[in-house]
DNA sequence: AATTTGAGTGTACATGTGTACGCTATAATA
DNA sequence: TATTATAGCGTACACATGTACACTCAAATT
């Protein structure tokens, strides 16, 4: 099944994959690429895209995949992180901030892609989204002692500040950012120390 | 200064503006709307679009302006509400979902140009949101006697949450809705708290 | 009353788009 | 070895786009 045949069309599907995903940038969303200019920059036929994607909707939901495959690794960097000892919070926050740094188009297709004029895109930018905050919820869960509810509110709180914060990264210089990282982790702390103050409200 | 002529085309400016603003949709980003579409709408020749905007990045910005407007609109009315007693977090979140189910393609068009691919796009989203932030800010500053710094913290976050909360709002069932308005409420209520018992921290 | 201005029109063109179709060359299969 | 399947190509077409240009005609100005 792993044939030459199979193996080159993985390699040149790929390079679709890798065209679009190089064409993004701060002026230029996924959904104002065209067919032809994607193509072309992976060394293709137009015509020859059909052979890998049915439509450009199809591509753009892989890389809306791959982005979340991104995103997990990140978590996971993350976690080997604070295994090591240290803030969760601060920790989280710049692991976050280096993210953004190295992968600000990916993180540019999430961020647009979330209020998109596909449903479909919409949805599994969400599901994404929605994947990252329930791993958090978790941890919270334990690590704070916290019921389930309160842990996912403050989970998804954090998620929507910390996600907040890196669009506005993606728009300010360097030198600046130290000081939205300060900020955002300053947010946090108010989130924590409010879920943990008013988790025995909610119980009772 | 005002007379027949001038009066006219202020009124086919409107045309223009109304047509741009009725073609947005969940399906239909300002992005994808075409100078001749929105011609066409206001019941105009192409080429007489350029008599009032040069651009359709012209008109777009006017209509983040006009948006912005709405915004402050509903910023009074939630105010009004407030004088009148109750807790200002559910107010301001119901007031909020309230502009969010009748104003849903103005919203759209501040949450997608704000991580859109126009610089000049995004930051007069920016500038628009910043706004809200500040009054909000002022707000609490002399409501619940904290720090500038705190407040700003604060304010910042309640904005990003309550936004955020707008965004997903706008993909849910009426029925599904009260239940994220409750979530959002419980989660301001957190940053409230958290921002109150550590401001002495922050002052310090 | 004579002239100028400018909002709105219709025509026209170059350019970019998605994709249908038929072809080639070669890997996979029989 | 003979046959089939298919990745990739080039041509071709219909269509939508932005906008340049020359026009009209009524309001505004002189």
């Amino acid at each position: 099944m792993t044939g030459v045949r199979a193996l080159q069309k993985e390699k040149t599907r790929r390079q679709l994959i890798d065209a679009a995903l190089g064409q993004l940038s701060a002026e230029r969303s996924f959904s104002s690429l065209s067919l032809r200019e994607v193509a072309k920059e992976a060394g293709l036929a137009p015509t020859s895209f059909y052979r890998h994607f049915s439509d450009m909707d199809e591509l753009g939901l892989t890389l809306v995949d791959e982005a979340g495959l991104t995103l997990r690794q990140l978590m996971r960097q993350a976690r080997q992180r604070i295994e090591k000892g240290g803030s969760v919070i601060q920790i989280s926050v710049v692991t976050f901030m280096e993210f953004i740094e190295s992968n600000g188009n990916i993180f540019r297709l999430l961020l647009r892609e979330r209020s998109g004029t596909s449903a479909e895109f919409r949805a599994a930018v969400s599901r994404e989204i929605r994947y990252f905050t329930l791993e958090l919820c978790d941890y919270l869960q334990h690590a704070n002692k916290l019921t389930a509810e309160v842990a996912c509110l403050q989970a998804n709180a954090a998620v929507t500040i910390v996600f907040n914060a890196g669009a506005e990264a993606l728009d300010i210089e360097k030198k600046e950012r130290e000081q939205l990282a300060q900020a955002t982790i300053q947010q946090l702390r108010f989130i924590a120390r409010g879920a943990s103050e008013l988790s025995a409200r909610v119980k009772g």
